[in-house]
DNA sequence: GCCGTTTTCGGCCCGACTGTTTTCAGTCG
């Protein structure tokens, strides 16, 4: 699948096309196309084989970037971009990441200082030699210093787990401002999207300068980057962006919809209330002068002939079409998850015992948990099988203590070999009543290898749950390749489940192998590989992807009561 | 570059903030 190495090449042709002074047209066309690889189901090649016509039957695909799609398949190239290549220095697209440069500042700044990359920018502002060129005062050389600094800690997007919990701390202190009607946090982390590139707060207010004034006083704030009438944009120590827009209460649901985005969702919603003779923004839904919706997300959408959507599944991405049609899924929820399916304790890598797991899996409104301990962690400190039974022996006696609140299943979460075998002797995997299997080394197989691999263990009798199917890891390691489609099909046929991983740095399958999943009408468990207590809050970013991958309650195997899953559990080994 | 029951040419979402060029271009989301 590549899908994503296209996009980015993209989106890179994109920014080149920019500073070169292409028509933005053009641009938001390569954009707009990356984005659909980003999301597409179908691996590229698999479409290009079908021929050009194939590829230009997707809307936003026409004859100039099928062929470049095609050319990049045939020869791992754009020539465009080759070309483009050849008139941009390469740094310049890193000093375009610098907020408040754009192609058009970046090229004065080339032409007229040889700025080529980050270092030579920051020496031409520091030694204040871009005072001599046009549209340069000392304002913005000083803007231009801290955030040429600050972006150099940090510009990446990061995982969702790792800001969302901060984004609602942040929410907290937002609500607790005078004058604040109502908060939310919006963008990317309200659509749940696995990466985010900043914080995006809306609030109701009468008063907004008032609270412009006090937000960007926020604890940890290093920059303010804008601060205006109704909307402001700082930077968190560590380069986080945090915005905020105000909107008058009256406005609250246009307002939502407009901090949620995401961009081309609501690009496609403006341009659907010009067909219908309206004009859409953040302050309302408008008929001429007269507003027509407003108050509520659901209004406004009312308001432009669609059904309410989900954030998660507003990208642009088929959404609006199945809105228009009235097929769109109900979502799995939150409040529907029953149970954890994939946890540690002490027994092996986790941090806490298997009690405060099982006390904070009530406290999550579980009605049960299952502990899916290492294999090999029991392994090194001694015998497998004796140690499998003191941790059984443990867990009936809390299970007792827990008088039928909550019970923990007696699970393992073994390794699956290189060539699809299980790594743990047949009888442990036998005694153990939950087993998720899922690869902990070996990554980087040929796609043909990992799906037979992959298929293998599945297909081992034991096993109830394929784990974290690509093993990606932000920051560390790629998804690994398989013919997802082949390998959900399989799973499907057996009746077994595949899991939706929402630990921080996994979050396991990306988005669009979820789609396949839920495609395949494979059954999903959705897990949190929690290796401490506290983690088991990662089930909310779980279950964030699992409606990303627009899986509803039907499909998730820990929305079932304890007797199903248990009758499952039984059924799957025959 | 894409797209089309108004169009194969002429459109392409909408609003806000900054700095500097006294009226707006560049940038951003």
């Amino acid at each position: 699948m590549r899908n994503l190495e296209l996009a980015r090449l993209l989106n890179e042709l994109a920014d080149l096309s920019d500073y070169v002074g292409e028509s933005q047209f053009k641009s938001r066309a390569y954009r707009n196309a990356a984005r659909l690889l980003e999301t597409m189901q179908t691996p590229i090649e698999s479409l290009a084989e079908q021929g050009q016509e194939a590829l230009e039957a997707v809307p936003g695909i026409g004859k100039a970037i099928a062929e470049k799609i095609i050319a990049y398949l045939n020869t791992g190239v754009i020539p465009k971009h080759q070309q483009l290549l050849q008139l941009v220095p390469e740094g310049i697209l890193e000093v375009m990441q610098v907020p408040g440069i754009g192609p058009k500042t970046a090229r004065l700044l080339y032409e007229h200082l040889g700025v080529h990359d980050l270092e030579s920018l920051q020496n031409a502002l520091a030694s204040g030699a871009v005072l001599q060129i046009p549209h340069f005062g000392e304002a913005k050389r000083q803007r231009l210093l801290r955030l040429t600094e600050l972006i150099k800690k940090a510009r990446q997007r990061r995982p969702l787990g790792t800001v969302y919990w901060l984004a609602q701390e942040k929410l907290h202190w937002l609500q607790q401002l005078p004058h604040v009607q109502n908060a939310l946090v919006g963008g990317s982390i309200r659509r749940m999207q696995e990466t985010i590139g900043d914080i995006d707060f809306l609030v109701a207010t009468e008063h907004p300068e008032k609270v412009i004034a006090a937000f960007v006083q926020m604890p940890g704030t290093t920059e303010v980057f804008a601060q205006g009438d109704n909307r402001a944009q700082i930077f968190l120590e560590g380069g986080l962006q945090v915005d905020l827009k105000t909107v008058p209460p009256v406005s609250w649901g246009a307002g939502m919809l407009y901090i949620t985005g995401s961009k081309a969702h609501s690009i496609r919603l403006r341009e659907i209330a010009i067909e219908r003779g309206l004009k859409l923004n953040e302050y309302g839904v408008w008929r001429g002068t007269e507003c027509v919706a407003r108050e509520t997300e659901a209004e406004v959408y009312e308001a432009l002939g669609l059904p309410y959507i989900p954030p998660p599944l507003r990208e642009n991405s088929g959404e609006i079409e199945r809105a228009l049609q009235g097929s769109l899924p109900a979502l799995v929820t939150r409040e529907q998850i029953q149970g954890d399916l994939q946890t540690h304790s002490r027994w092996s890598d986790g941090q806490d015992t298997s009690e405060a797991m099982a006390q904070e899996a009530l406290s999550q409104g579980y009605t049960y948990l299952a502990l899916t301990d290492h294999v090999e962690m029991f392994a090194w400190q001694g015998d497998v099988f004796h140690l499998f039974r003191q941790r059984q022996r443990e867990i009936e006696r809390l299970n007792e203590q827990m008088a039928g609140r909550l019970v923990v299943l007696n699970g393992l979460e073994v390794n699956i070999d290189i060539d699809g075998t299980l790594d743990a002797p047949e009888e442990l995997l036998k005694e153990a009543e939950i087993v998720v299997a899922g690869i902990h080394y070996g990554h980087g197989q040929e796609p043909e290898a990992m799906t037979r691999r992959l298929i293998r263990a599945l297909e081992h009798p034991s096993v109830h749950i394929l784990a974290h199917p690509t093993g990606r890891r932000f920051g560390k390691r790629e998804p690994n390749d398989a013919d997802w489609e082949r390998v959900f099909r399989r799973a499907y046929e057996l009746g077994k489940a595949v899991e939706v991983n929402g630990y921080t740095t996994r979050m396991d399958p990306p988005t669009p192998i979820v789609r396949i999943l839920e495609q395949s009408g494979a059954w999903v468990a959705l897990g949190t590989d929690a290796h401490r207590a506290s983690d088991l809050r990662m089930m909310t970013l779980a279950v964030g992807l699992a409606q990303r991958g627009w899986l509803t309650a039907e499909r998730v195997l820990n929305t079932r009561p304890l007797p199903e899953l248990r009758a499952w559990l039984k059924e799957v080994r025959g």
